[in-house]
DNA sequence: AGGTAGTGCAACTCATTGGTTGCACAATAG
DNA sequence: CTATTGTGCAACCAATGAGTTGCACTACCT
């Protein structure tokens, strides 16, 4: 849990981004519907669709004879988890500059006491 | 703007993604002083900060001799953006197919009417 | 059964990229 | 001035990865 290396590295290619788009707009699709709405080969948007699958972020639904693939909810939100505890704590430190102004690293709080 | 695709594209590496983390952290650091925390070269580390610095995520600023590389504040929302607009989106479709199932993509309102 | 639409697997190409090493240049410390 | 510390640039290497083509297989339809 919390792991959001692979969901970084699957959602890096922006051919993947889009078709993480089409899935959360048009909801679960096959891989040959999706290589229709891109520029590229079935085969390529099937591996798109491993990487994604892999990455925990879709999961495969076998419809007949076809393959469809659909979002799995909630999985995106390990990659905002990252985004937030650096982009917060970032925010804290800039914070703790402006207030009293104390660069250094080793004593991040607002120290008061007198010996 | 919410333009995130350099955003992901510079998060897609692990070792940037803790660069980000150490200078959230530690604040501004350079990258000889990064480099003594990484397994890799300085060099390697300089071309990690030049991706992020040119995805908007860092900003360069000299001091003295050294060159101190800062968050820039902000920059990780277009990322954010980007996730929690398909991950709604797609929450609210699963919400619809709940309420009622029509999972006909053409026709996603309750059609109750007759000819 | 036979045709067809869809999937799965494998081999191959080409560009990108993370990483390295080596050296030159700039600025501070003695 | 000289030595040192830090940065910048360039060439090079190995691995990864996106994309392709070709063919075999499986499930539906008539």
């Amino acid at each position: 849990m919390a792991d959001p290396d692979e969901v970084f590295e699957a959602l890096a290619d922006a051919t993947r981004r889009q078709i993480m788009r089409r899935l959360s707009d048009q909801g679960p699709l096959s891989a040959t519907d999706l290589a229709g709405q891109f520029p590229v080969s079935r085969q390529a948007v099937v591996k798109h669709l491993s990487t994604l699958a892999h990455a925990g972020l879709l999961h495969r639904e076998r419809q007949g004879r076809e393959v469809l693939y659909g979002l799995v909810p909630g999985r995106l939100n390990d990659a905002t988890t990252w985004l937030d505890e650096v982009g917060r704590t970032w925010d804290r430190r800039l914070a703790a500059l402006v207030g009293h102004f104390s660069p250094d690293p080793q004593r991040p709080g607002p120290d008061q006491e007198g010996p």
